[in-house]
This record gives structure tokens, sequence and C-alpha cells, in this order.
RNA sequence: GGUGCCAUCGCUCAGUUGGUAGAGCAAAGGACUGAAAAUCCUUGUGUCCCCGGUUCGAUUCCUGGUGGCACCA
């Protein structure tokens, strides 16, 4: 059975590098995991490879998605799917590199077969929740699906959202579809091998603190302001205390925190130690999800 | 040099009418099945600056010291 190479670990620990190593010793192509180098226009913030990188092995979901679009974990491990059943027919071993658990995890072990919740239900249900709040939400789940609301995170409104979304949507409760199932590496058609990527915490954080000035200097203020615009979300001081959900691609470590910047809620250092830490978070995070999946 | 104010968790500070303390931020731990770089949960013992004194007992009061800030010279 040919195998897939798993390159994971925290953000900012070097996984880019390894991975195009690998992919030269081997002499095979590299599949991306990772959820936001799959948008175009983000490619600083994100680290996505570079061209010359991408010279060095042929990438797959890097930069395909516009910033308009919605992606998300079940599309990506449909989409892989199809993109490793072609790789396997000519290489014996093929990399995936990323960060993105999530999305490792929905090609390695599969997820539960639920329904696709179209935009349209998302916002009503994003509308009902900002006009009526947390409390609603709980009460909604409790009443349409008791079964998911024993084991939920009760007090985590996207995940007591997308119950209410895929609920109304298939009219079964969510926890229907969840079956928890895992697959078996025959199901699958490969073998997976993982290779965390590892470094003492205090050398993380510092590369990470170091890697976001180098992003200011390599542009990065320019690139998201470019992202907002091109998203139609306005940089002018904002009238209203509303809570804005901002669109996925954008909702990033790297350019969120810029969008108060913009607006002169704040000045450029304080965006600047918002993204570190949040970055430092983030790879956090990541470990925390690792260990879990060494138990 | 003189006078005044301050000295409490990594940071900013609250508090104890004397019975050894608590918030926010930072940090740490955790969850995770279609937003996942998302979203959510949990966690605060610290010579209460140092030496001495008063007291059954001092971080809290007093003397002195050290450091910081302000004003005066």
């Amino acid at each position: 059975m040919p195998t897939l190479v798993v390159i994971l670990g925290p953000t900012g620990v070097g996984k880019t590098e390894l991975s195009l190593q690998l992919a030269e010793e081997y002499g095979c192509p590299i599949v991306s995991a990772d959820s936001r180098q799959i948008y175009h226009d983000l490619p600083i913030g994100t680290a996505a490879p570079t061209a010359e990188e991408q010279v060095r092995a042929k990438h797959y979901f890097i930069g395909c998605k516009a910033l308009t679009e919605t992606y998300n974990a079940g599309q990506y491990a449909r989409d892989c799917k199809d993109v490793l059943n072609d790789l396997f027919r000519q290489h014996e071993r093929v990399i995936m590199v990323g960060g993105s658990m999530m999305y490792i995890d929905a090609v390695c072990k599969g997820l539960d077969d639920i329904p696709d919740v179209p935009e349209a239900v998302r916002k009503e249900v994003q509308r009902q929740y900002a006009e009526q709040g947390l409390a609603w939400l709980q009460q909604e789940v409790q009443e349409i699906d008791p079964a998911y609301w024993s084991e939920v995170d009760q007090q985590n409104p996207q995940r007591l959202m997308h119950c209410i979304e895929v609920t109304r949507v298939s009219g079964k409760p969510y926890s229907t579809f969840r079956k928890n199932s895992t697959l078996t590496a025959k199901e699958r058609g490969f073998d997976v091998e993982y290779r965390m990527v590892e470094r003492p915490r205090e050398e993380l954080y510092e590369r990470i603190n170091l890697r976001v000035h180098k992003m200011i200097e390599a542009g990065l203020i320019d690139e998201a302001r470019r992202a907002f615009e091109q998203l139609g979300i306005s940089l002018a001081p904002r009238q209203t205390e509303e809570k804005e959900i901002l669109p996925n691609s954008i909702n990033t470590v790297g350019y969120k925190e810029l969008l108060p910047y913009f607006r002169g809620e704040y000045n450029l250092d304080r965006a600047i130690e918002l993204i570190q830490q949040n970055s430092r978070h983030y790879a956090k995070r990541q470990m925390t999800w690792w260990r879990r999946d060494q138990k």
C-alpha cells in the first residue's frame, strides 16, 4: 500500500523546509493541509511556499481559492481524496504538510457524512444569534437535539450554530449524523506515517515573534489592506459596537489584528504584539491537539 | 541635600479598621467531526522591598535602610 508521509507541527516550526527536502529526496509532490494557505492573495501572512519553493516540488492546495469563497474541512477531505487517488497511481509516497490538524484528521481519519450547509441557512442562523444571543442557541439546541446538547461544549456558539444549521437543512437532529467513525488504512487506501516537527517552546516562540516582524517587512500591511478591500470590508472607523463576523478567509491571525489598526483603534506596535501573541496561542493549540492524538 | 508620595504574582494595580491576600492582562493546561490560523472551557502561594521594634500575632502600625516618582534647593 502507498504511504502518505504527514509532516505536522506548530506554526513557525519549520515544516515547509523539511517538506521540500523530503519531496526532493523522494521525488514526490507535496499536498498542503493548511486552511489558510489555500486562499489566494494571503501569501505573506500565511507563510505560504514561494514561487521558487514551488519549483522544488509540485504543490497542491496552495493559493487556489478566492478570498470570497468559503471552504472547510469536509470539502478539503473530498478534494484531497481525489488528488491523492490520482497521485498514488504514480507515486509510492506522497508528502502532506500543514498545521491544520483538523484537515489532516479529516483526510487520515475520515469524517462522518454530514450534509453541507447552504450559505443562506448559515446567514439566517448567524442573524438570529446576533439578535438573540447565546441563550437562544442553547435553548434551540436543547429542543431540537437533546442528545447533542448533552455532549456539546454548551458555551461555544459555533458548535451550537452548526447543530442548528445541519438540523434545519436535513430535517434530522445533527447528532444522528455523528457516528465518530474512523477510517481504516484499507478503507482509506494508503498508509499514514506521521512526522511531528518539534522545538523547545522558548525557541519556537522566538521564531514566531521574529517571523511576524519579517512578514511586516515583506509587506503584510499592504497585503492585508488589499484583502480587506477585495472583500468590501470598510477600513474606516466603526460607529457600532455590534460584533462583526469576518469572512472565513480573513478571520486569520495576521489579518484580523490589522483591521482595528487600519480603523485607528490601536497603533501598529500593538497590532504586531497581538499577531505574535495569537500566533503563539495557535501554536499551543496545535501542540495540544497532537498531544491528545498521542494518547 | 530637603520635603512628600510609593514599594503586593511576569506586568498594571486593589486590599487587609493587625489574624499571611485578589482582579485584569500575560502565561499554562484542556476540548475539538464541514468557520479549525476558527470557536470555547479551566487554572492565581506570591520571601505582600530589607533590618529591627511594638504585639499572642505584622504584608498591614513605628524607627532605620534601599529603590522609584514628584516638588523644593
